[in-house]
DNA sequence: CCTCTTGTG
DNA sequence: AGATGCACAAGAGGC
């Protein structure tokens, strides 16, 4: 069955050749042909955009611009032809999608990874991503989908995800031909964008970092997203019962003190309720024509009137069972009992990694309520929870960039880095150093990786603009080198329009010359904070290589489960504790060879609260 | 779809 | 005069 690229919404149809695959031979045909290849492109159809919980309905392949083949293994509708068995299909393609002398391209391809393993078929020799590639050519967010990508590079517009659907619920009650249009080019484009995009990386000296780092971590993360966590759903239903009760309490005694119930979740009824009818002092008038409500105001306004605790304590409350028990709760996969999150290597415009559905890289740690949210992170029976975190390692890049000799000698002897600052900004001896100004420090220490103004420093430590002011001279005169680094990054990004991490990832910035101050100041900053957080989600990247590695090679059932940025999670059982902890310890200490040494602190638990 | 708010590193 | 610390995800409200 050929289609002849008859497709609904190509403005600019290729001239390509499609088939279907729907019988034994046709399939055999066909193997036989990627037997021979080199290079195969993969897209896979299925029910869910969740890999975890998709179920799989065809498979695309293309080796040859302008040919590919789908094969439907689950379409259900009315007068749907036989389809080739799921299993044999699996089998059959296992020989050239396992062999890891066939590479093979995808767009998004961890996605196909994960539902293709999750039936029993582990692709080998993942060799190119497109939408990575797309990525690390410009690290923006939100432009490297296939459909956006062919029209931009190749001035072909596809049918749209929502355009071959409609109002049907999954692409298994779509019509064969027409899904075989469909899937044949996505198949199809991929393999074209991999031809224009593979000669740009080099070009660009982007293919040590895409070889080696960005694609063989495609397996890691989706590993990690198969593993899931498991989380302790009897407590999470409790605390979420817990929490209704608190906050149903708490809004009673608001509308009390306030005289009058209103949706206490608005900010604007808030305001109203606060400023206006209250009378209360607020700060200034948001865009919108409201006042702020933030915590910020809220704990200003504390002493002046008795409704403010009990919104401060609403809100903390509120946000716990809103923002994150009760999403926790539905996350948990029917099937397996865990939480699978998705990790984004295209999420961020620094190269960290992003997480969502649900994101698990911002569960709440800092007050006891959320603390109780932490420990619902478990573990199976038998295992624990080991925690690896690296300390303090955006300054040790920055201490390793600067050379700042003040900072490469308080690591290299082990100081506690806050401390040494706060022993420059006060010029007083360690022994006379107080929490207080050891705080100062930390916030002056963050500052500077994120380009701090006066007035932010001001802010983050309740001084007046000029203490700040005095203090950020003081640290740029004590730390010589810090402040040629960042002399030089800023004079580099305006010279050349870029800035670059250790391992040649770039990041556009666009107005680093502006005339328009504000634009200006904010891309000074951001091409302050690139290299350091951008090195830094490579040196943990590289250490998620390792020790993924390690563990397949030492035949572990240890699971790596979750990366916070500078932390790690395992679930290990008790009898693999000691060598985890000696391997996560060791690969993510030595993932680099840096001008300071890096640092772990491995923990270990029943569940992340007490790992942590 | 945008704004406000708040959770993490 | 007015803005003024990096990187995110997500829920709620409201247009």
């Amino acid at each position: 069955m050929t289609n002849k690229l008859s497709l609904v919404g190509c403005k600019k149809p290729y001239h390509a050749n499609y088939k279907t695959i729907l019988t034994e031979n046709e399939l055999d045909n066909l193997v036989k042909q990627m037997a021979k290849q080199k290079e195969i492109a993969v897209d896979t159809e299925t029910t869910s955009a969740s890999p975890t919980r998709a179920g799989l309905v065809g498979i695309s392949l293309s080796f040859k611009e302008g040919e590919a083949y789908y094969i439907p293994v689950a379409h259900k509708y009315l007068g749907a032809p036989k389809q080739p068995d799921f299993k044999s299909v699996l089998e059959r393609l296992k020989p050239v999608l396992q062999s890891p002398k066939i590479k093979k391209v995808g767009q998004n391809i961890k996605y196909d990874y994960i539902v293709l393993k999750r039936a029993g078929l582990e692709i080998k020799d993942m060799n190119f991503d497109t939408m990575i590639a797309s990525y690390l050519l410009n690290p923006i967010r939100g432009e490297h989908g296939l459909k956006y990508l062919a029209l931009k590079h190749l001035g072909y517009k596809m049918l749209s995800f929502q355009e071959l659907v409609g109002d049907k619920r999954t692409i298994a009650e779509i019509e064969i031909e027409k899904v075989t249009g469909y899937s044949c080019d996505d198949a199809d484009f991929t393999l074209r964008l991999k031809n224009k995009f593979s000669p740009l990386l080099e070009k660009e000296g982007l293919n040590k970092i895409f070889y080696e780092l960005e694609i063989p971590l495609i397996s890691v993360l989706a590993d990690m997203e198969i593993n899931g966590v498991k989380v302790n759903k009897k407590e999470l239903d409790y605390l979420a019962e817990e929490l209704s009760e608190n906050t149903e309490t708490l809004s009673r005694q608001i509308y009390g003190l306030a005289g009058e119930t209103f949706n206490l979740n608005s900010p604007r009824q808030l305001s109203d309720i606060l400023f206006e009818k209250l009378k209360l002092q607020s700060g200034r008038k948001s865009k919108t024509g409201y006042y702020s409500t933030s915590s910020f105001v809220l704990e200003g306004l504390k002493d002046k009137h008795p409704i403010i605790a009990n919104i401060i304590e609403y809100r903390n409350l509120a946000k716990l069972k809103d923002g994150f028990v009760v999403p926790l709760i539905r996350a948990i996969n029917p099937k397996t009992g865990r939480i699978h999150t998705s990790f984004h290597q295209i999420g961020t415009t620094t190269g960290r990694l992003a997480s969502s559905g649900p994101n698990l890289q911002n569960i709440p740690i800092r007050t006891e309520k959320a603390k109780e949210i932490r420990k619902v992170f478990t573990a199976e029976k038998g295992n624990f929870i080991l925690s690896a975190d690296y300390s303090q390692i955006e300054l040790r890049i920055m201490a390793h960039f600067s050379q700042d000799k003040i900072l490469i000698r308080a690591f290299n002897e082990g100081k506690d880095i806050h401390t040494e600052t706060a022993k420059y900004l006060f010029n007083i001896p360690e022994n006379k150093i107080t929490s207080h100004e050891r705080r100062k420090a930390k916030a002056v220490n963050f500052g500077i990786i994120y380009g701090i103004s006066p007035y932010g420093l001001a802010q983050s430590i309740g001084s007046d603009e000029e203490t700040a002011k005095n203090i950020i001279d003081t640290y740029f005169s004590t730390h010589v080198q810090v402040k040629q680094f960042i002399d030089k990054i800023l004079a580099d990004a305006k010279g050349k329009g870029f800035v670059k991490t250790l391992f040649g990832r770039k990041r556009e910035v666009k107005n680093i010359n502006s005339d328009n101050k504000t634009l200006r100041l904010q891309a000074e900053r951001e091409a302050i904070n690139t290299p350091i957080q951008g090195t830094a989600a490579e040196v943990i990247k590289l250490a998620m290589l390792k020790i993924h590695r390690k563990l397949k090679e030492e035949n572990l059932k240890t699971k790596m489960l979750l990366q916070i940025h500078d932390e790690l999670l395992f679930e290990v059982p008790k009898s693999e504790i000691e060598q985890v902890e000696k391997i996560a310890k060791g690969c993510m200490e030595n993932a680099v060879n840096l001008s300071i040494p890096l640092k772990v602190a491995v923990n270990i638990g029943e569940n992340w609260l007490e790992a942590h």
